[in-house]
DNA sequence: AATAAAATTAGAATAATTCTAAAAAAGTTT
DNA sequence: AAACTTTTTTAGAATTATTCTAATTTTATT
C-alpha cells in the first residue's frame, strides 16, 4: 500500500457518490498535490483487481468506482442520475449469490443489478 | 426504416451474440458493401432510443447489443465470455419490474442484472 | 417533378483509458 | 544502514471507442 493507493481507497470509501476516475483525481489532487492522472488510474485498476473496491458498468461512458458493500444501484435513464439501491438483498432469503447459483448452475462470485428508472424529480417535470 | 435501419436490426435479432457495434459493422459490410461505421452507430444509438434493441453496459469497454427479450447476463471474470442467463425472471411471481417497483418506491422501467462467475471451462483449468 | 426533411458518408475530432520509459519510492538482504 | 531488487509513480504519448461536422444522397411530401 503506498501513500498514493490509500488516498485513493479512502475518497472512494468516504464519498457516497459513485466517482468516475476523473472525479477521484480531483480529490486526490487536493489532499496530494502533483498526483497525476495515471496513477488514479493504476491504483483504481489494482484495488479493483483486489477486490477492495468496485467498478460499476453502468449507462455511462466513465467507469465508475464504490464501496464493496453489497448494494443494487439505480439509474434515471432521464437525468442520468444515478443512487444507491436495495432491492436484490431482499429478494431471496438465501441470500442472492445463492438463489442464483442455484438457479443458473454457474458459480457466482458477484452481481450487478441495474434498474432503470424515472427519478422522482423527472417525473415531476413535464416532458418536452 | 431505411436499408441500413432494418439491416443493423436484422443484425441484433438473427445474432445469438452479444455484437459490438464493431462486429455489427463488419457483418454489415458482408450484406452492404460500403456502408461506414458512423451509420452502424447512428443506427444503433437510434434503435436503442426507440427501444427496438437495448445497450448492455458490461465490464467490456465496448457497449453490446442486444435483442430486447427481457434476459440477464453471465459474464465470467476469468476469460470474459458473456452468455445469456435466466435468473431474474424466477425470482418474483408478480413479475421482477413491479417486485422492485414496490420494494424501492421508484418508477422502474427495465433492468439490467449482470451475475460475474467462473465459467465452466474455466473451472476445468488450473489456476496460474 | 419539385421541395423539404432525414439519413448516410467520409473523415476529423473528442475523450476515456492504457502504455512506455525513466525516475522515485518501497521493500529486502546482507 | 548500505546495496540491491522490485514495485510504483510520473509525464506524456498512444490507443481506440464513439461522436461530431459538413457535404451528399436518399427518402418522404407537396
Amino acid at each position: 500500500m503506498t501513500r498514493q493507493k490509500s488516498l485513493i481507497y479512502d475518497i472512494i470509501n468516504k464519498s457516497s457518490d459513485h466517482l468516475t476516475a476523473e472525479e477521484v483525481y480531483r480529490q486526490a489532487v487536493d489532499r496530494m498535490p502533483g498526483i497525476v492522472l495515471a496513477t488514479v488510474y493504476n491504483n483504481l485498476n489494482a484495488l479493483v483487481r483486489d477486490g477492495l473496491i468496485i467498478k460499476l458498468n453502468l449507462p455511462d461512458k466513465n467507469a465508475h468506482y464504490d464501496k464493496t458493500i453489497p448494494h443494487d444501484h439505480m439509474v434515471c435513464d432521464r437525468c442520468g442520475k444515478i443512487f444507491d439501491a436495495f432491492v436484490s438483498d431482499k429478494l431471496c432469503k438465501d441470500g442472492f449469490i445463492n438463489t442464483a447459483s442455484s438457479l443458473s448452475g454457474q458459480d457466482i462470485v458477484s452481481y450487478e443489478l441495474t434498474l432503470h428508472c424515472i427519478c422522482k424529480e423527472c417525473q415531476g417535470k413535464a416532458l418536452n
